[in-house]
Order: C-alpha cells, then sequence, then structure tokens
DNA sequence: ACTTGTACCATTACCACACATGGAACATAT
DNA sequence: ATATGTTCCATGTGTGGTAATGGTACAAGT
C-alpha cells in the first residue's frame, strides 16, 4: 500500500489518509483481515504526527472500514469494501439541506441559525 | 419610550434593541400604531452606527413586531403583543436540539457536523 | 523491554464569523 | 431641501473552531 500526503493540499491530513485508505480497499489493494501499519509506524513513514493518522484511524473505524484490536494492531475490516462505499458525509449533508431549508422557510436567519447551532453543540 | 444600552454587556447592542422594544410593547408602553423613532434619530440618540439599530428593527419587522413604511416611519405592528410574545429562537434551539441529537445517534462527529453545516449554509 | 491503541495535558497557526463602525448612494415622499 | 428606509462598499476587533504539532502516561499483550 502506498500513501501520499500533500502539504500544500487544502485537504486536510488526516482526511487525505482517509480517502487514500478507503480508496485502497475499494481498489482491493488491501482485502479485509489484511493488516494495517501502526499508527507510529505510519506516522514515522509519512514524517506526520502520531495523533494525525489517530484520528484518521479513528475515523475509518467508526466507518467500519477498519478495526482496531489493541495491542494486536489494527486490520480492514471484514465488510470494508461495502462500508467504505457508504458516504456517511454525503448523508448528513442531505439531512443538513432539508433542516435549513425548512429554518429558512420558519424566517429563521443564517445568522441565528449558526449562533443557535454553536449553542446547541456546546450544550450551552 | 426609553431605552438604555450598556457597551459593556456581552449582549449584542442590537440584541439589546430588539428585546427593550419588545418589553416595551409586551409591557404597554408603546401601543399598536405608534410611531418609534426613525433610525437615524435612535442611532443619535443613542450614540450608536445606524446600521446597528437598522439590524434591530429589521429583525423586528420580521417578527412582526414593528412595520417599517419607508418614508412614512416605523409604527408598531397591529399585532405587535402578540407577536412579540412569541419567540422563534426558542423554537429555533429545541428544532436543533432535536435534530443534532439524531445526527449523533447516526454516528455524526459534531466536527462533522459544523463542517457540513457550513458548507450547506454557504451552498457548496 | 517493547509495541499496540488510547487518553489526557498543552501550544501554534490559520480561518471564518459576529459585531460594530463608517461612507456613499438610491427611490420615495413631504 | 429634508427625511424616510434600504442597500452597497469597506474595515477592524474579538471570539471560537479546525488542524496539526508535542509530550506524557496508561493497560494489555508479545
Amino acid at each position: 500500500m502506498q500513501i501520499i500526503i500533500d502539504i500544500d493540499d487544502p485537504v486536510p491530513i488526516f482526511s487525505q489518509l482517509v480517502e487514500q485508505i478507503k480508496q485502497a480497499v475499494a481498489g482491493e489493494k488491501i482485502q479485509p483481515g489484511d493488516p494495517l501499519p501502526s499508527i507510529r509506524q505510519l506516522a514515522n513513514d509519512l514524517d506526520v504526527n502520531s495523533k494525525t493518522v489517530a484520528k484518521a484511524y479513528k475515523l475509518l473505524e467508526r466507518d467500519a472500514v477498519i478495526q482496531s484490536r489493541g495491542y494486536r494492531g489494527t486490520f480492514v475490516h471484514p465488510e470494508a469494501k461495502d462500508n467504505c462505499q457508504i458516504d456517511i458525509k454525503a448523508w448528513a449533508t442531505s439531512q443538513f439541506e432539508e433542516f435549513i431549508l425548512a429554518m429558512r422557510d420558519a424566517g429563521v436567519t443564517d445568522s441565528e441559525m449558526r449562533i443557535t447551532f454553536n449553542n446547541v453543540l456546546n450544550g450551552k
């Protein structure tokens, strides 16, 4: 597996990692059950902070594309091929679009939405 | 009618204006049909920028608490007393709470929600 | 001992937004 | 002329989040 990180790319590093690993799974360059490099190992190879790799792995595990097994390392998820096609981002986007349209119809300002949204997210 | 602006108050000036005018309507210190000071006049009296007063008036008009009649000035809305009780902000907050909870249940990160929310708002 | 993922602490840079301010112009009416 | 609300331009300040960095530490297993 080969991963290339472009520092000048406006896309965050952790996102580049997520996308390239998903592509590797979709392109069958890595198969379900295959081991992935450890967080520290990959961080070292790419000359990137380990926290950045950890963030990418965490997102990939949430999407059930990889599986973290603690001290045993990280592996490609059994149903990775299916799960890496599911784009939770696209789904969330459509949900937000619908919600925001309803809000605008109700006369809520974009500015008010931003403020309310942040207040609720921060639990205030 | 008497309006007091507190610069040190963390509450934005335009919000202070909106609240105090709503209170004046609810407390029947100004009646439906009564004229309000012009934007420039009030801005001058309070030593505040006219844009700030215009913003407050715009919000009050959206809530149907006041009515702008162009060159003729601004007046208290006929159904002002009813409308200034309706708190669109509280309603929006509850809507957002419900929506955000559903998103979290679906496994969407707060960070992803922020990004998606902004993308949709900006039409990207 | 060594490595695994994970969890805290922290700082730095950047960027987007809210808020407020100022100037200028417009159409509409007295 | 004067005044109304409205709309465009622009700037500055403060806040807050994202992203990335670094260090330290832990439990669990080889």
